[in-house]
DNA sequence: TGACAAATGCAACCGAGTTGCATTAGAATG
DNA sequence: CATTCTAATGCAACTCGGTTGCATTTGTCA
């Protein structure tokens, strides 16, 4: 049984966004975005929508080590990088390997449901071209 | 030129206590576990002593997937794996695909200095168990 | 149209982590 | 030992992401 939702300009325009947005969204940005566009939403309203959303199963969510919880549209399985320099975040595709480790972890360890949180960090093209001096 | 410690209580209290727990402990659980011990410290300067540690190369940092940041004594490149259920955390070792994988993204992305954060998550041996029942 | 539940807003709160400032106390020097 | 310099500490106040309880609004369905 599906969860239920209810046809509401917020509710409408998360996902809009979520669609429209390349990569993750904090629920800050989020609001930003939304007020800029004219709806105004409650930080609660957010976090409870996002939270309904991520059950539903229709966006991801993780957490970046900055500390800070971002959401996107839900896709295939993937990664990102973040650049450390301009925060920029990128997403990327991971070989097969995981899925192997993942199996032989949980094997060895006796755990079982085993999934994972991958992240990448680096500095991104731009940052690294001279573009002062 | 390395950086430099005074030798107090406190100073000291944090590496002996990092030296005998397995696996990253938070800051609160590290300021409990030293209270415990007889050593009051405010925490603020558990905070600035762990950072100073971490400067030195003695202690590596990481932020879970719970939004806290754990500390643990440098030793080999390692992730670990935490329990769902029960919040447990074991170091676990990663083959060499990620190394691969992260010159792989390097090349494919154009960044450089690039490094990963990885957890597993999964429900340990003794959560699997029927305890109740 | 009426009723019920979902959605929203608000205020207050929580907990991790930070900052500025005054005080305490190692360590080095004469 | 006394002096001095600065690292280390404690404290209060703050920031910020996120949560909770409660009252109000509003969508949906009978």
């Amino acid at each position: 049984m599906a969860i239920f939702f209810r046809k509401t300009t917020i509710n409408q325009s998360v996902l809009r966004l979520l669609d429209q947005v390349p990569g993750p969204v904090s629920e800050t940005a989020l609001r930003q975005q939304l007020g800029a566009a004219g709806v105004m939403a409650h930080k609660t309203t957010l976090y409870r929508q996002l939270e309904k959303l991520v059950e539903a199963g229709k966006v991801e969510q993780s957490r970046f080590a900055d500390g800070v919880t971002r959401y996107e549209r839900k896709k295939a399985h993937h990664h990102h990088i973040i650049c450390r320099s301009c925060q920029r975040i990128e997403d990327i595709e991971v070989g097969a390997h995981l899925q192997t480790e993942e199996r032989r972890i949980a094997r060895r360890a006796g755990f079982h449901s085993v999934s994972h949180a991958l992240e990448f960090y680096g500095i991104c093209p731009n940052c690294t071209s001279p573009l002062s001096a």
